[in-house]
DNA sequence: GACCAGGCACATC
DNA sequence: GATGTGCATGGT
């Protein structure tokens, strides 16, 4: 089967599996913005927890974070982890928006997809994966999320190389999907939610609706 | 108590 | 250009 077809196929499987999950988790295009920051290389639960916390506080917009001292941010998203790095991270994006856009991600998001891309990951602290979580779960633009979980799936499953770098995966999607943010947001959602169920570094591959029917697979899988 | 989690920047070779 | 390392909390 060619790839194409079968990232659609394992998208109608997991679909059907898990349903749609509404994502991204995050009451404003800002929460989810921070968010796609504390979530970097942490657990979700955790970034609830300092989520929570920044809510709390009355800060979770853009102008009393950014007027808020670092040391201070860090010591309140301190649930998240690497909280002195994402603090500091934080503040780029802050100090990027408030001095190209005036504190406004309405005026940020008015700038045409490739552009934005650019500029966000010109900030320090923001890589393809925020970048990408960015655009397309807080601003709705056309930008596929690739992360640790996708690259464990589709190289468990023979689609990509273990050494398949973050543009390539990326394309791949692109190139085989429909161009529908719905379908984007979806499919990243429920590629995280595989990993997070079934696709761990010790995989649990007899119930995942991937690895049904498929021995080769599941024997693959199970031995990487 | 070890292992892992929805990355990224930086150092080193 | 590839590979290794620091960053840190909280759940399993």
């Amino acid at each position: 089967m060619n790839p194409k077809l079968r990232l659609c196929r394992i998208y109608s499987s997991l679909d059907a599996h898990f349903g749609d999950l509404h994502w991204w988790p995050g009451e404003t295009p800002f929460e989810i913005i921070v968010g796609a920051i504390l979530t970097q290389n942490t657990a979700w639960r955790n970034v609830e927890t300092a989520i929570g916390r920044l809510k709390n506080r009355r800060i979770m917009n853009p102008r009393s974070m950014r007027l808020l001292p670092e040391q201070e941010l860090a010591s309140i998203i301190r649930p998240a982890g690497f909280f002195n790095v994402k603090a500091a991270r934080l503040k780029a994006f802050l100090r990027f928006l408030h001095e190209n856009y005036g504190d406004s991600l309405e005026r940020m998001f008015a700038v045409d997809t490739a552009s934005l891309r650019s500029a966000l990951l010109a900030v320090h602290g923001i890589g393809p994966e925020t970048a990408d979580s960015i655009l397309l779960y807080a601003g709705g633009r056309p930008a596929f999320v690739v992360d640790a979980y996708t690259k464990r799936i589709l190289s468990r499953h023979g689609l990509i190389s273990s050494t398949a770098d973050y543009p390539y995966i990326q394309r791949l999607f692109m190139a085989s999907l429909p161009k529908e943010i719905p379908i984007y947001k979806q499919y990243h959602a429920l590629i995280v939610e595989t990993g997070k169920a079934f696709c761990r570094k010790t995989p649990i591959c007899s119930a995942c609706p991937l690895g049904k029917g498929d021995p080769v697979r599941v024997a693959r899988a199970l031995a990487s």
